[in-house]
DNA sequence: GCGTATTGCGCAATGG
DNA sequence: GCCATTGCGCAATACG
């Protein structure tokens, strides 16, 4: 196993600039505007010349590819679109990944809210509850010693005028959709 | 954001490569990360060997800057380092969104289940409450007509085995502390 | 095996 | 001037 050059990967990248003959702004114009008016000014450096010609003449061998190729610069162009694309996709699912975040902070909150109106109707009933409980032991002593015969009920609870429970929870609107997340 | 000049340049990129040329490796730079690129073994291609020197001689001139200066090797690798750093960052954001949705998902998941079972409560109670006023009504008619006395209450309402509820609410674990959401 | 998709990396332009 | 961000191309690799 040994294998010579085994060390990991590391990008060497060389570059030789092509400089693209060729249309190359057949971008699609991708939304956010790009528009691009191509002025060729000055490139920036490369020699110009551009690589049309390497250093020394020497081209393909058995290692390495020829950048002249047609075919390379074909799977070059090909590959830079997929790229393109890719980081395209990347960015709108992390666009939306965020956009979901937010929605569920939204939805979150209206359930939270949901809960805390839910919870305070409870409260009230329970409160009635007590009341009326209370009203009823006022009336009836509560624990008849035993061997004592249970002493006939007849006092029912009076009204007390259990009205306060003013509350307006008439509307009663129940309507939580079950488990299902709002559109 | 960012989109800037509305040519994107296009993109010449010559980029002469300079392969490594001599003892490149001079980036210990171990900060936090390591990992470093190994001397180069060449296989990859390219112009070989040559790139020691671009293409034309030429090198620095009014408006090229030379990539064999020092200070530009300098400041290239202190970008690639940002570049780096900033990519990690952004990486890391979008995993941490990612995740943020997922505990958000978790989190509206338990607030329904509040929500149904609050609304479960409510829903017994305000039966029990229904119930009650019926058993009421049964036994006092409505309206009694001004200036007749009324009728001396003495029938209470029957037990009527309103056991029927015999949901095991007895645990009354009403746990939610009023508005409190809960961690 | 070939073709696209994804990923790491470097370069250059630009923004702050 | 420096670092941060971003678009882009290249090459290696993953995936079908």
């Amino acid at each position: 196993m040994s294998m010579p050059s085994q060390q990991k990967p590391m990008t060497d990248q060389n570059g030789v600039s092509v400089i693209q003959s060729q249309t190359l702004n057949s971008t699609p114009m991708p939304t956010g505007g790009g528009l691009q008016q191509v002025p060729q000014l000055v490139p920036v450096s490369s020699g110009g010349g551009g690589k049309a010609a390497p250093p020394s003449g020497r081209m393909k061998k058995g290692a390495s590819v020829d950048k002249e190729s047609d075919e390379y610069r074909q799977r070059r162009e090909r590959n830079n679109l997929a790229v393109k694309k890719s980081r395209m996709r990347s960015k709108q699912k992390a666009a939306d990944t965020q956009q979901r975040v937010n929605e569920l902070k939204e939805e979150n909150e209206r359930l939270e809210a949901k809960i805390k109106l839910l919870s305070k109707e409870l409260s009230v009933l329970k409160d009635l509850f007590l009341e009326h409980a209370h009203n009823l032991a006022d009336n009836a002593p509560p624990p008849p010693p035993p061997g004592a015969p249970p002493p006939p009920a007849e006092a029912c609870p009076p009204p007390h005028n259990n009205n306060n429970n003013n509350n307006n929870n008439h509307h009663a609107n129940n309507n939580n959709k079950g488990s299902g997340a709002g559109p």
